[in-house]
DNA sequence: TATGCACCCTGAAGCCACTATAGGGTCAAG
DNA sequence: CTTGACCCTATAGTGGCTTCAGGGTGCATA
């Protein structure tokens, strides 16, 4: 398998795929007369468990670890568990952050009373005060 | 206003500014005889509408582009709001994206059948088929 | 045989928005 | 006169790729 097979076939860009194995998340492959990248199935299995981690939201050092994990049947889970938990909890505290971001956004959004920028209520909300005098502009 | 000055009351880092500044957000202040950079009222003015933007998540392109338009009280505010918008349905897609990964992690945490990886529904779900005999690990 | 075209190679730089580090200089207090 | 807090520049690093420059390979077609 080429190295275009295999981004066809796990919705990864080649140059993705050289890249991860730069980072030696994925084994270097096999070479052809040609010097093309050679993948056999274990490649495309280990690409799958990247892109499937990544897509959930693990890092690279997350992925990095879970593969190691993964590859010893023996170990205790309990470390994939609190590396789950972590990402959720990663994601909690982003859902909160963009949901008061959304919020505020909205808000201001709203209150625009336009037409112009002298009325605009989301610049306004974003300038300091300039308006009292205190000081010139530069 | 030493940088120092300036970082405590916009609660930003020093080289957060010097790298605004190289960034053409905000115009190089005066030097004092020993080559500090002495800041004014206005810049004050300008790098808090800088975090200000920055903390409710436009990009430093698109505070660039609110900073042009705040500077022209004449112009219509069609554009602040188009770029507001764009945020908010930008909020909108990561917001939806993080509450499925977040099911779906929940979903796994739960599923975990432990206490070892070999019965991990975690590392089961990311994992690829290798259980049916088709491919040898590498 | 030549030519085109899709695909592959390497190495380096670019993206965003900072952050950190190295290696110095300035200034006021003790 | 030394200490320590602050300041300066220039450069590199972060994550997770993407893009680019400048080639080589392999197969089909004119
Ligand atoms: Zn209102
Ligand atoms: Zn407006
Ligand atoms: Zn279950
Ligand atoms: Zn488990």
């Amino acid at each position: 398998m080429k190295i275009g097979d295999l981004a066809k076939r796990t919705h990864t860009r080649v140059e993705t795929i050289r890249f991860y194995e730069k980072e030696g998340l994925l084994p270097a492959p096999g070479r052809s007369g040609g010097n093309y990248r050679i993948y056999e199935q274990a490649h495309l299995n280990r690409l799958s468990f990247i892109r499937r981690s990544r897509d959930l939201g693990f890092t690279l050092d997350q992925v990095r670890k879970l593969m190691k994990l993964a590859d010893d049947r023996d170990a205790p889970c309990a470390e994939v568990n609190a590396i789950t938990a972590a990402n959720i909890a990663e994601i909690d505290r982003k859902l909160a952050d963009l949901g008061a971001l959304r919020a505020e956004l909205v808000r201001r959004l709203e209150c625009c009373e336009g037409p112009t920028i002298a009325d605009c209520r989301i610049i306004e909300a974003l300038a300091p005060d300039t308006r009292e005098g205190k000081q010139r502009p530069e």
